[in-house]
RNA sequence: GGCGCCUUCGUCAAGUGGUUAAGACACCGCCCUCUCACGGCGGGUUCAAGGGUUCGAAUCCCUUAGGCGUCACCA
């Protein structure tokens, strides 16, 4: 059987949106499911589009969502060069070769010379797609295009056909939106007596904005690039597994894929040919599972920056309470913030119905907390676990009762992650001491 | 506008003539609980519309509507 290869043909724009990157993900994952190859490819015939650095943010960006080309600009491969400005004389060669085969005709402008394909202009043509089946469509919709344009650069329409056939490219996944120049390229196919590899069309990604309106996902959206996302605080694995699922299914209920499984799995049945909504909501969902999974420890790495003014010790420990309360890691600082910066003074939030509690009560549940949190000398957490629950006990309160004062003086906010004791732990005795003696002040 | 593609809960989707039309996210309720989370349990909402074919249609055919794409010396 003939090997299995893809490729992924971006322009390098130096801007690698969501569409883009599923697109490079399926043709990754056919190839590696298939025991084939992945090719990295960059179409930069339009000089005019030329972005400094683009290729290599197209590598480190496949490379942080672990798609890993067998070849390419920077990974070789037996048909470099993979950048098609450097491939200019092929193009060049296989034009002329169309001229003489009376396939194509050159054209003078007063831009200087073109060369355009001769379409028939009777009869239509038919190709097949996974995903559609065969598709018609009628040759008096083609125009003469231009194969070879007056700078001595190919069009993406000629370039794409000679370098698949070349690389020897035999599945071509890319967006619907070339289905309909497909034919073009299939005549071509067709003039060069080549064989006409097997075409895949995803559905687009969409997008729904604000007012409930869907179209294709772009910038109104929100973070619409891999790159947005890891901003936001997204784990790549977490995103790749989102995407991945986002138009292909596994034909079972599961949802968290490694990047392994998601190789060991996939396959073209599962593709749907109808647009996909990225829908935030469950990427956050699934970004939320990635972090619950992980071990407090490597958790706390992979949000290192946003812990910046946690002391070292306690940073496994903050992770411990952090992760399964977090969605994306730029959530982190507006989360912790109470622990280095005090809110200010609110005796509203020292009032809670539910607890039976009051300014009053607080003030006297407070005072005989710090009483008995100034005898603890070793603050550790189970110490303080155990100091806290036998003074709840004796004081007869509900815990909720005794709980809710205290970690309003703590924090001066109703909501934390973690509880009274963790915030305690957390803040240490001098600090904890200090803000339960400025609140009971206040309340005074 | 021509041509092409698409159409199952709000979203991702399973489904290929006979099902109570899965599952997940989101949402709501309950439980757990010192807050918020986590976890557990439960709930509502879907076959775009209209015609056929058939004993029987989300599944097959036709029409309509809507969405998207494409008609470049861009990719």
């Amino acid at each position: 059987m003939k090997k299995i290869r893809t490729r992924f043909a971006p322009s390098p724009t130096g801007y690698m949106h969501i569409g883009n990157l599923r697109t490079a993900l399926y043709a990754y994952l056919f190839a590696k499911s298939q025991g084939g190859d992945f090719i990295l490819r960059i179409e930069d015939t339009d000089r005019t589009r030329y972005v400094a650095d683009a290729v290599e943010f197209i590598e480190n960006t496949l490379a942080a969502a672990k798609i890993i080309p067998d070849e390419g600009p920077h990974h070789g491969g037996n048909f470099a060069p993979y950048v098609q400005s450097e491939r200019a004389e092929i193009y060049k060669k296989y034009a002329e070769e169309l001229v003489e085969k009376n396939f194509a005709y050159y054209e003078e402008s007063e831009n200087g010379v073109a060369i355009r394909q001769k379409m028939p202009k009777t009869g239509e043509t038919t190709f097949f797609d996974v995903l559609h089946g065969n598709i018609t469509i009628s040759n008096s919709e083609l125009e003469d295009q231009i194969l070879l344009k007056s700078d001595g650069m190919p069009t993406y329409n000629f370039a794409n056909v000679i370098d698949d056939h070349l690389m020897e490219i035999s599945h071509i996944i890319r967006g619907t939106e070339f289905i309909t120049s497909t034919p073009k390229h299939v005549l071509l196919y067709k003039n060069f007596g080549w064989e006409i590899p097997t075409f895949i069309h995803l559905a687009p990604v969409m997008g729904k904005a604000e007012d409930g309106t869907i179209s294709k996902l772009s910038k109104r959206h929100g973070a619409t690039s891999f790159n947005d996302l890891i901003e936001a605080g997204y784990l790549p694995e977490a995103i790749t597994n989102y995407v991945a699922l986002l138009g292909w299914n596994p034909k079972t209920n599961q949802e968290i894929f490694s990047m392994s499984e998601l190789i060991e799995k996939f396959s073209l049945e599962g593709l749907s040919k109808s647009p996909a909504v990225f829908d935030y909501d469950k990427l956050d969902w699934m970004s939320g599972e990635y972090f619950k999974n992980m071990s407090d420890e490597d958790f706390a790495k992979v949000a290192e920056k946003y812990f910046s003014e946690i002391s070292d010790d306690k940073k496994v420990y903050l992770a411990s309470l952090i992760k399964t309360r977090v969605k994306k890691l730029s959530e982190i600082p507006d989360m912790i913030k109470f622990l280095k910066i005090l809110p200010d003074f609110d005796i509203e939030l020292f009032t809670n119905k539910r607890n039976k509690i009051t300014p009053e009560k607080s003030a006297e549940i407070i005072s005989a907390a710090v009483e008995m949190l100034e005898k603890i000398s070793d603050w550790s957490f189970e110490n303080l676990e155990k100091n806290i629950s036998s003074f709840i006990e004796k004081s007869g309160l509900k815990t909720g009762t005794v709980m809710w004062p205290l970690r309003i003086a703590l924090a001066m906010q109703k909501v934390t992650p973690g509880g009274v004791t963790e915030i305690l732990y957390l803040l240490g005795k001098k600090i904890s001491l200090e803000r339960l003696n400025s609140a009971l002040e206040k309340l005074n």
